[in-house]
DNA sequence: CCGGATCCGTTTCGATACTG
DNA sequence: CAGTATCGAAACGGATCCGG
């Protein structure tokens, strides 16, 4: 392989953002927040994978101290708090739907979320598109 | 927002595989892999990332377990095990990819890898059949 | 009640040394 | 050079407690 090609993976960076990611809940956070419209505290708790409280405060935190979350008062209940995503955390969109799609297509006991690999197949921009509105919705 | 719209975030699977994911060498090992043309032991541990050895060796098999890669003799010398990337593994190339456009585009001190994300914005589809053929290269 | 901090036993990590 | 053994350090996570 020529060194000096153009756009070759040698060019491709990985490296940002890697220890960030580099947890398991982190990213079950963000699939709550982006693909799922969670915002509080207890609706992350609630998620069937269990989250422990102080592993989950630890992480929101941390999503906020990197910018990709903002916390905020909910104005008709000063006990709950908001997290929303930030334009930065949004942006991570398209890797989970490519990671979401992944899945789908290579987990054996699949069956269920066929109409979401469909959608992927026939029109991934419309599909992130789609995605990306409901967030702000 | 109704519960019956086609192709909702609440059809986005997203549950499979992610504690594989759900650590840090295991990305850098696939990006080792995928994008920087490594098969063998030696190449992963000169990262400059500096894994261990033995957490090497645990997430390799973990990765051969899962049936992300396989593992073969070297034909040329008989000491070298080549490790190779499944349809399975290189279909996560995609993954990859949006993680490295995400993080270059939000880096602040990105700069070099500036061709990267142009190539990306000017054609994904047609970077990923570019990386994807040198994989097989 | 809800968000989150503290405590503490258990698991996992990871640097180094070591083996074939 | 590929992979393993050891062992201290760090992270995890369940239970429980606290402030608003």
């Amino acid at each position: 392989m020529p060194a000096n090609q153009p756009n070759s993976r040698s060019d491709c960076p990985i490296s940002f953002g890697l220890d960030l990611f580099g947890d398991k809940w982190t990213l079950l956070i963000l699939r709550d927040l982006l693909l799922r419209g969670k915002s509080k505290f207890g609706e992350f708790l609630g998620s069937e994978e269990r989250i422990a409280s102080n592993i989950l405060a630890d992480r929101l935190a941390r999503l906020e101290s990197s910018g990709l979350i903002t916390k905020a008062e909910d104005e008709s209940d000063r006990r709950q708090s908001l997290y929303r995503a930030t334009k930065k955390g949004t942006d991570l969109l398209p890797v989970l739907v490519e990671l979401a799609y992944w899945g789908a297509s290579h987990d054996p006991k699949t069956g269920a979320p066929k109409e979401f690999v469909k959608a992927y197949r026939l029109d991934r921009s419309g599909l992130l598109k789609r995605l990306k509105n409901e967030i702000k919705a």
